[in-house]
DNA sequence: GTCTATAACGTGATAGAC
DNA sequence: GTCTATCACGTTATAGAC
């Protein structure tokens, strides 16, 4: 796709401007409510060449659902699986991450859930999300505080989603957050901020209640 | 609705069974992807009548909106307000009453995220939402707490969001968490009702996390 | 109130000129 | 490769008989 013709392409090509308005319009409103019409507009091309490159809506779709999960849930792999970090890094690590990425892709998460859905659960299972998470180091260490008697033993999924949950949902959730605490935007991320430090805190100190 | 014509209605009437029927389609499918077919099918009566009843769509939709909205935050509101409990005691209830009702009804928190993401953000001070959590017994209890030093200072909204995300979250992501702990629906509802203990004794112990 | 038939419109996809 | 014009179909909504 970078090679042409044998000529490499500077700027993007006309498929990738349209995979990049798809993936735009895609994730701010989902696939049923996108229309084939708002895509090429936002790529700033005619409607017949989206299904030239891409068939149809659906295989576009498919390529964008796709992308968007390696994306997702790339970031969380390389950090969970690095053995050189401590397990109280590692919460850092990915809260700071995310938390970056979401104030950067607000749309990412809402997308994704309703998705996933639909969907027979094939990419889940496809993106081997699984064998990742619980083989890796991050679940190792949990399950060594465990034994350590420095962690109160529960279901290492409860500690991964806890994680997750208070990380990413306030995201999801942010219209009626914003409308609880009367949030600008800017508010609104000042206080996703401060959460990069807090939640690490949070969640180690639930690691101890007994 | 209930008395027509001065005749008491003992069965549902078509109007009730509209309604009924259109918020399970909605709430599983989500406004663009439910098609008025869908729902005159569900209710078992003509497409025609939906329309001499309803007269579109987005009314319908208005409707069912709105009416899950209050469902899913008078809950809460109940709760807040209660001036007779503890502040140990409503976060007890909260968790235990939002992960019987999600349960029962896990399909409502994702539409109404979605939804709410698309409207103006009016529907959310329509219902009052601000000034009934900020005056509650609930915050109240919570800002006691830190001038008696038993609460490590935070904006309470943080506090807020915290319960509501560890308690929400794991259910608009289940077809994740059911992949990743190849959990059946019977084991990610068990898993659940753990949580009803757990999620409090993870929360107080963050409220003293320094 | 309830139905059948159909109008009016929007959307995904393609044909065919350039 | 890119465009305009158009088809084919699905969907919301209504007209009109009963």
């Amino acid at each position: 796709m970078a090679v042409k013709k044998g000529k490499i392409e500077t700027d993007t090509s006309t498929e990738e401007k349209i995979k990049n308005a798809a993936r735009i319009v895609f994730h701010k409103k989902g696939f049923a409510a996108t229309r084939t019409r708002d895509i090429a507009e936002e790529a700033g091309i005619n409607l017949a060449l989206l299904n030239y490159y891409f068939r149809s809506k659906e295989k576009l779709f498919d390529i964008v659902m796709f992308e968007t999960m390696q994306h997702f849930f790339k970031s969380i792999a390389v950090v969970v699986n690095n053995e050189q970090t401590s397990l109280a890094t590692k919460i850092d690590v990915i809260v700071a991450n995310y938390i970056d990425m979401l104030i950067a892709n607000p749309n990412i998460p809402l997308f994704l859930l309703n998705e996933l859905k639909m969907q027979p659960d094939e990419l889940v299972k496809k993106m081997g999300m699984r064998e990742v998470l619980m083989n890796s180091s991050f679940i190792k260490q949990f399950q060594q505080g465990v034994k350590d008697g420095k962690i109160t033993p529960i279901h290492p999924l409860h500690f991964f989603v806890n994680i997750i949950s208070i990380t990413v949902f306030p995201f999801v959730a942010s219209p009626i957050i914003k409308g609880l605490g009367d949030l600008s935007q800017q508010q609104f991320e000042a206080l996703m901020q401060e959460r990069k430090t807090l939640i690490p805190k949070w969640i180690n100190a639930s690691l101890k209640a007994k």
